[in-house]
DNA sequence: GACAACGGTTGCCGTGGTCAACGTTCGCGG
DNA sequence: CCGCGAACGTTGACCACGGCAACCGTTGTC
């Protein structure tokens, strides 16, 4: 086995160990979104796009497909459907005519507003902690993803 | 507008804004998690019930599909995937001759261990706390999750 | 023994994941 | 200026999964 430091041990196994429980927390929420999705009429993916597209700036399909972490062909299917509702539009690029850019309804805007409102209520054992320690879980949160 | 308490709001606050970097530091893995998938060759649902599956105790198939949040009927085709690859095995209830037992499998058993190996790794933006963080981080979500 | 309730399967349908192929547009080098 | 490769989006095919309704065998209860 190859030596390592104490400290670079723990480091990996505290952080790993957060890791876990961070994927058991998101875990038991899971079924809280799908509510939202139904709640909604949307599917996930939709609400997935919706929540990430900026009511302030289009954004390019392409753009999405990276954030989404998938194919471009799937953001086709995806916005078709959201257009199909009146939520966004496609409108051509100005400088690029290749690229489509992604503009929010004002429908829209006020279904994903609605959509972020629920999707930030904290869940119950986040809701547990007592104040000084949510601001700190909050804090070292900020801090490992540069905030 | 409801009066409520300095702590209260505060409270709601600090949770939700930690509940929201959570999702997406999770959203930031999506792509990673997927690599992991296509790395065993397992669609994203079938990776989740195997590492869901207890080798050291048979769970019936109704408790696979409320661990999913998902319908009885989309678990039979999960696991028939799984059987087919020689992954799991379903085994007649002993007492309840209406369920059937998941049993997994050795072969099952040794991807399982691979899989949930790969998935435990802190992801980056962890890393870049320290170790004392690291833990503080670690022990409030054990406190959150009653652990 | 009839009957509701439960676990699992099957069918159908909609969503969304990949991949390959295509049309349009852009940028670059000859 | 022309040609060529690369980029963006769309389409088609195929599979994995999500829900729902209907069904079968079993169980527990009245």
């Amino acid at each position: 086995m190859v030596p390592m430091s104490v400290t670079a041990t723990q480091r990996r196994t505290a952080a790993s160990e957060a890791w876990v429980l961070i994927a058991e927390l998101v875990a038991s929420q899971r079924s809280r979104t799908m509510c939202v999705c139904s709640e909604f009429d949307l599917a996930p993916g939709q609400l997935h796009a919706l929540k990430w597209l900026d009511p302030e700036s289009p954004k390019p399909m392409r753009d999405l497909a990276t954030a989404l972490a998938c194919d471009n062909s799937n953001v086709t299917g995806i916005i078709d459907r959201l257009e199909d509702r009146g939520l966004v539009q496609r409108r051509p690029g100005a400088h690029d005519r290749r690229v489509k850019m992604l503009v929010v309804t004002p429908k829209g805007q006020a279904l994903r507003h609605e959509i972020k409102a629920r999707m930030e209520e904290a869940p119950e054992p986040l809701l547990r902690l007592d104040a000084e320690e949510q601001r700190v879980l909050r804090d070292l949160l900020r801090k490992a993803l540069d905030r």
